[in-house]
DNA sequence: GAATCACGCATTTTT
DNA sequence: TGCGTGATTC
């Protein structure tokens, strides 16, 4: 029964091996040693990574050798279910998995020579923000002029790229230098990690522990390596330290989709791959399964103006399709408008659902004319991307509860814990408290343990802290001992009265619904994951929160009707009718990537994950007055709308080449949609 | 501690 | 223009 299955999974292999197209099947089949595989847009990237994967331990190779690693949870959750369909499980399975949670894997075993203990938190970028303000009040850093945003952004940067710190007199580089240290400093003192520093101690740990790095090179003998054009320095380092000199490394990407230089990303780490890995067999993936002719032709014709880059051009079986429509709008609202219409046009033609269609701008807050063109014509529509999701102050009250339960160091999220729902702990409380244990270096949780004992603390608080204190250390053994995880958590927001508390926020019950809504989310996702995971922990829960979005899903189902996304949030995503709209000098490319030669070819290449991402329709729009913060000014085409090979587009008018019934349908909808109007 | 106001700022965001 | 922040006020 067994053999019989495996021969058939054999034969599987065979026969997907037999579809791919030539350069595909030479990636896929690529035994040892470093492989560079460029894969344009649309070139079935994917497939060939599972391929090679499957192939790989069809030959012998043992599943658990392979490592594969993604960016993102998607892309992980992707390609494990699409090699699972493909490889024999039971004999291990290859690690899928992101650069962090592969890094936090790594770290939960060995932090500890680096002297963190094991029970590491793990910060996200809204609690970085919050160490950094309060460093900032700590200090006395009155400068209002410096964002601990704009510092967590350079903080950030100075991680992944080892840039050192105070290279020129530039007054945020100044401040980054004098809070850097302190920030290192109190997030270890917390026993805390920032996402960075997954990466970066993992990296270190590597350097500075020959035999840790031997354990893993070990391991992983087969290294494949997802998006890598997105990867920057610290993550390059990595890489190559785990290839080692057995050099089985196999990265994919697409130097001409590297559209994350800003935050740290770096071209030069796949244009100059077979520069750094001598041997490096390098295959081109250039044969696009998604798109007609003539959106790939003007996609080439664009890109083909970066001189960084790896020669590539893109092509097609599936015939030349329609042109590329430019339209040029009068205004903001004009093209808003003119793209909806188009839209309710094109779905009666061509029998099209709202979910194919997509419309792409530069900057979120584009968003806003169409959503309000798609409300008036009740066409449903969702927005994807901007960071809002994040910040769900219900689920970072109670997760840093948990946090402060796992990690007794925490005492960032101790802090804010302290002080939801008030127990009469404030400001002034908390900073005597603080000041008491950093002056005696005790921790501030015992520091709230012993808190009648410290001097210039009223009673009252005193006993809260107290109380606190034994709150916390009740629900350390509970979720230590129990199963029930869930039962736990909702004990521990009873306990704390925490929905009266977020009731008494809003002034009526139904404003505070959707909040409510987010507290039973959260229970349900803890008693999820310890119902799914064999080793269920608050540790590991945490880490699910903090690694992993907990939107995700629902976004992905919820997503309904006409999807409005920006330009970065497209990449990697595919849509029968694509609307680019926007495109003018100064927003692409942006006015503030504009000045240098490296921001042009990040904005071009921008565009050409636009235009990519279309299947079989492209619409182009820019408008001769754009309406910015609240004043009309004029806007120009885009310089990149020049590059747009002529045969492969055709200037739109509103009723110019339209076929007279097709004419006719168009006055049509436009008396309906004005009955609508009139009917609203 | 809540409500109000004035001010400044406005690109992109995988984990 | 419109939002979020921080200061001011009661």
């Amino acid at each position: 029964m067994q053999a019989y299955s495996e021969i058939l999974r054999t034969m599987d292999i065979y026969r997907e091996i037999d579809r791919l197209n030539p350069r595909q099947r030479e990636a896929a089949l690529h035994g040892e040693g470093p492989l560079l595989v460029l894969a344009g847009a649309g070139s079935g990237k994917t497939r060939v990574i599972t391929m090679r994967t499957a192939y790989l331990i069809h030959t012998g190779v043992p599943a658990g050798s392979v490592l594969a690693v993604t960016f993102t949870n998607k892309a992980a959750r992707e390609m494990k279910g699409r090699v699972q369909h493909m490889v024999k499980t039971g004999n291990g399975s290859p690690v899928i998995s992101t650069f962090h949670s592969l890094c936090l894997r790594i770290l939960r075993r060995e932090i500890e020579v680096l002297g963190y203990r094991k029970d590491f938190t793990i910060y996200d970028t809204s609690e970085q923000v919050s160490l950094l303000r309060n460093i900032l009040s700590e200090i006395k850093f009155y400068d209002k002029s410096f964002k601990a945003e704009a510092l967590l952004e350079r903080i950030s940067r100075t991680k992944n790229s080892f840039a050192s710190q105070n290279d020129d007199a530039d007054p945020i580089e100044e401040a980054s230098a004098m809070i850097y240290p302190k920030y290192l400093d109190a997030l270890k003192s917390m026993n805390a990690l920032d996402f960075d520093d997954l990466l970066l101690l993992t990296l270190r740990l590597f350097r500075e522990y020959p035999e840790i790095l031997r354990k893993y090179r070990e391991r992983f003998r087969y290294l494949m390596v997802d998006e890598y054009q997105d990867t920057n320095r610290v993550q390059y380092d990595f890489i190559k330290l785990m290839a080692g000199e057995r050099r089985n490394l196999c990265v994919v990407g697409d130097d001409d989709q590297s559209i994350y230089g800003w935050r740290g990303a770096d071209i030069g780490n796949i244009l100059d791959f077979e520069k750094d890995f001598p041997g490096t067999v390098t295959v081109r993936l250039e044969q696009n399964y998604r798109s007609f002719g003539h959106i790939l032709n003007a996609a080439n014709g664009v890109i083909r103006n970066n001189a960084r880059r790896m020669e590539k051009s893109l092509w097609t079986e599936k015939g030349d399709g329609p042109k590329v429509n430019i339209f040029k709008a009068a205004d903001t609202e004009d093209e808003a408008e003119w793209i909806i219409d188009r839209v309710s046009l094109i779905k009666d033609e061509r029998n099209i659902r709202f979910e194919d269609v997509a419309i792409i701008y530069r900057a979120n807050n584009f968003s806003r004319p169409f959503e309000e063109a798609l409300r008036r014509k009740r066409i449903p529509y969702s927005v994807v991307g901007g960071t809002s999701y994040f910040e769900r102050t219900e689920i970072k009250d109670l997760a840093a509860y948990l946090k402060i339960i796992a990690n007794p160091s925490d005492g960032l999220s101790l802090m804010r814990a302290a002080n939801v729902p008030k127990r009469g702990l404030g400001a002034t409380a908390l900073g005597v408290i603080a000041d008491f244990a950093r002056t005696n270096s005790i921790g501030l949780l015992d520091a709230f343990g012993g808190a009648s004992g410290i001097p210039g603390i009223g009673k009252k608080a005193a006993a809260s802290a107290e109380k606190f204190f034994d709150l916390i250390r009740h629900y350390r053994q509970m979720f230590d001992s129990g199963r029930e995880m869930g039962k736990t958590l909702e004990a521990l927001i009873n306990e704390i009265n925490y929905r009266d508390y977020v009731l008494g926020l809003y002034k009526t019950p139904e404003a505070a619904f959707g909040r409510m809504e987010n507290i039973a989310g959260f229970v349900e996702s803890i008693t999820h994951y310890e119902s799914t995971e064999q080793a269920p922990s608050l540790q590991g829960f945490l880490e699910t929160v903090a690694l992993t979005d907990l939107i995700e899903e629902e976004e992905e189902k919820g997503g309904r009707g006409v999807t409005l996304i920006s330009f970065h949030s497209s990449k990697g995503l595919e849509f029968p009718v694509v609307f680019i709209a926007g495109t003018e000098e100064d927003m692409l490319p942006h006015k503030k990537s504009a000045d240098t030669d490296e921001g042009i070819e990040e904005e071009r290449r921008l565009f050409y994950v636009g235009i990519t991402r279309a299947m079989n329709e492209l619409y182009i729009t820019y408008a001769q007055n754009r309406t910015k913060y609240g004043k009309s000014e004029p806007s120009f085409p885009s310089r990149f709308l020049e590059e747009i090979p002529e045969e492969a587009a055709r200037k739109l008018d509103r009723f110019e080449e339209m076929d007279p019934d097709q004419e006719k349908a168009y006055v049509k909808k436009l008396y309906a949609n004005l009955m609508a109007k009139l009917g609203d």
